[in-house]
DNA sequence: CTAGGGTTAG
């Protein structure tokens, strides 16, 4: 091997001669300067200084050098060489291992610490320890250290104390948080943070507003951190004046402000409702980061601009900065958002490719993609691959099967979610009972609302009561729904009634149909869809006067029905299908496609149902009318243009008429496909003249 | 010579 030359020592180098070595360390230390370090730490063990005997606090200088500059590793090593280490060596290190985010070896020395070297902890020592049980979740372990700070003597110092706060509200220990914060006096900026932030974090806004007001009230100057909470109990509240005050506030305050701020801004503005105010605070930043971008691209998201958020992250890959976790997150809830499942299976690849497919939000996120795109099997693939879940991980896998029809599997999913001991939450049950609902069982679902949800103390709220209301109609006990809907005194919304509606439209419910549309239509002016429901019953009864009248009624509210929308991706290009559009260029191809499909599925027995279509147009033209929605075109288009084996999944923006449900039923089983329609309630899966839905949606 | 709080997903 070729040695190297020793370059000779620049005079610098040596600067240090006749100081005190500790104090230089320190300062190396202090300015992450490693460099300076590690020729300090040469020169001490050139001198033979280091790992004599006599001089613990030299070597614990060194330890406290790398464990602050990243290199614990190194400073384990000298600690382990250690002959004889006091509790500054300890703490030293320990910091170091908190600082790497290896928080349960802190917990591991702390034992040895005790234990086996017998060495009572100083205020330092349980400052470290505590902060280290609050990253790592373990309460239990925290709570032991509050007994040692209780033994010791050391809750009224102030790290301590602060520690022990920021360990509980990170616990989601509220209670114990605001004991150890009220009943030890004297509190500081820090303090009053830590405990915003656990208030916040585990959804107490009411509490946070208190302690917000006490710290108002006691004029403790807010430093960033503090502006970082108050806008993050505002963007959770939705609470845009206090936004706006906190943010007018943070422009009289004359503290440096830095990136955490920027980013809890904009995502304050973003969820607020108020895009182009985080948009305008972006273009702004000088910089900006993998945090300012996701938060930017989720502010659009949050706000419906699904597209322009995937559009940013082009915009973020010109910039050259690298996607996280959250990036993909964002990402894929906005193709599911889209339906754009080639889009969102791409954005997978790339989590994959990247390597962070094992995190729990991209997880739910592909979940959450996989179901809203209509890919159920993929949904349960990603979901099956998951190593950690949580309280989203069931609830997006639960209501996937159930917005596709798949109450059986909802309700396994339910179950492993209880075998597996995590607590269903207010979500969950929504989810729950809507797969009852679709599997018609009534006493299940009332056993639920009535038993379970209270043993999980989950308050249950109106979408649950609306899901009874679904739950009974489904059973066709119509007027069990409304006596209900009578006998439970909440705050009955829109769409309740709507559901109520619903059933009475699909049971042909036509006297209590036209009371309850009377209620829908005070409660909701501009709802086209609730006319059209409305109108398409009068018409199954013939009642063409009603028709008429509902027709007149759009016509003097200004009410636009919305035309019909159906898309599909073939390749790598969406096909938009309006309907009775002819601007594809290949829509003479397509017609005469759905033409042909139409004459076959007759002989299958298939009938156009025309009642849908306004009364004083001729039959004929009623069948035209029908024959060229959207989806049927999309549909053609498909079989068209796929290989006879691929799944077709059509996209849609209304809810499928009963004509094209009958007709696309008959489709399947016509041409042996796979047909799945996202309209704008749930999913419908056709195969072999059947659907998911089992002709109730 | 060792110690405390904060950003982006649903």
């Amino acid at each position: 091997m070729k040695l190297m030359a020793i370059p000779k020592a620049p005079k610098s180098r040596l600067f240090f001669l006749g100081e005190d070595p500790v104090r230089l360390l320190k300062l190396a230390a202090d300015s992450n300067n490693l460099n300076v370090g590690k020729q300090i730490h040469a020169h001490l063990v050139v001198t033979n200084k280091v790992s004599s005997h006599n001089n613990v606090a030299q070597t614990t200088s060194v330890i406290n050098l790398y464990g602050k500059c990243g290199r614990v590793s190194v400073a384990r090593h000298l600690f382990d060489s250690m002959p004889k280490r006091n509790v500054v060596s300890w703490g030293a290190l320990m910091a170091g291992y908190l600082r790497e985010g290896l928080a349960l070896e802190v917990l591991v020395l702390f034992k040895s610490m005790v234990s086996v070297d017998n060495m009572r902890p100083n205020e330092f020592v349980l400052t470290t320890v505590v902060s280290s049980c609050s990253s790592c979740g373990r309460v239990e372990e925290g709570k032991q250290c509050h007994g040692y700070v209780l033994k010791s003597g050391l809750e009224f110092h102030q790290h301590v104390k602060n520690a022990l706060v920021h360990m509980y509200s990170k616990c989601s220990d509220v209670k114990g948080a605001m004991r150890v914060f009220s009943t030890v006096p004297g509190y500081d900026v820090f303090s009053y943070n830590s405990v915003l932030d656990g208030l916040v974090e585990h959804g107490h806004q009411k509490e946070a507003m208190e302690v917000l007001s006490l710290m108002v009230g006691e004029g403790v100057a807010w430093d960033s951190v503090t502006f970082v909470n108050i806008f993050g109990l505002s963007s959770c509240l939705r609470n845009l004046r206090l936004g706006l005050q906190v943010h007018c506030r943070m422009l009289k305050t004359n503290i440096e402000y830095d990136a955490y701020v920027y980013s809890t801004i904009m995502d304050m503005y973003g969820k607020c409702g108020k895009l182009a105010y985080a948009v305008r605070f972006f273009k702004c930043l000088q910089t900006h980061s993998v945090v300012s971008w996701t938060t930017i691209m989720a502010a659009n998201f949050q706000n419906g601009y699904f597209e322009e958020a995937l559009n940013l992250f082009v915009k973020m890959r010109l910039e050259d900065i690298s996607p996280n976790e959250y990036t993909f997150a964002v990402l894929l809830n906005s193709s599911a958002s889209l339906s754009v499942l080639r889009h969102g299976a791409l954005i997978h690849a790339c989590a994959e490719k990247l390597g962070f497919k094992d995190h729990v939000i991209v997880g739910n996120a592909l979940i959450n993609m996989y179901a809203k795109s209509g890919n159920i099997e993929a949904a349960y693939e990603a979901f099956s691959d998951m190593i950690h879940r949580d309280i989203v991980t069931w609830n997006v896998m639960i209501s996937g099967y159930s917005h596709h029809g798949l109450g059986k599997e909802a309700l396994n999913v339910f179950q492993d979610m209880l075998t597996a001991g995590d607590h269903p939450n207010y979500i969950t049950f929504v989810a729950v009972l809507s797969a009852c609902a679709h599997l018609g069982l009534v006493q299940q679902g009332f056993y639920y609302v009535n038993q379970l949800m209270k043993q999980y103390c989950v308050e249950p709220g109106v979408e649950h009561f609306t899901c009874i209301v679904g739950l009974l109609s489904r059973a066709g006990l119509l007027d069990e729904a409304e006596s209900y809907m009578r006998s439970v005194s909440i705050k009955w919304d829109s769409i309740a009634w709507r559901t109520l509606l619903n059933a009475c439209f699909l049971h042909r419910n036509y006297g209590l149909g036209r009371r309850v549309a009377e209620i829908v239509m005070q409660m909701d002016h501009n709802d086209a869809g609730t006319y059209l429901l409305l109108s398409n019953m009068y018409a199954k009864a013939r009642r063409w006067d009603g028709v008429v009248k509902i027709r007149k009624l759009m016509r003097e509210r200004n009410i636009k029905k919305e035309p019909g929308v159906s898309w599909v991706e073939i390749k790598d290009t969406a096909h938009v299908f309006v309907s009775e559009d002819k601007s594809h260029p290949e829509s003479r191809q397509i017609y005469e496609k759905v033409a042909e499909l139409l004459v076959k599925i007759k002989l299958l027995g298939y009938a156009p149902d025309i009642t849908a279509v306004l009364h004083d147009v001729e039959d004929e033209q009623k069948e035209d009318y029908l024959s060229y929605h959207s989806e049927k075109l999309a549909i053609a288009y498909s079989l068209m243009k796929t290989p006879s084996e691929a799944p077709i999944r059509v996209i849609k923006n209304l809810r499928m008429c009963d004509d094209c449900h009958t007709a696309v039923k008959l489709i399947s089983k016509l041409t042996n496909r796979v047909i799945i329609v996202r309209d704008a309630n749930r999913f419908h899966h056709f195969k072999d003249g059947y659907c998911s839905c089992a002709d109730y949606w």
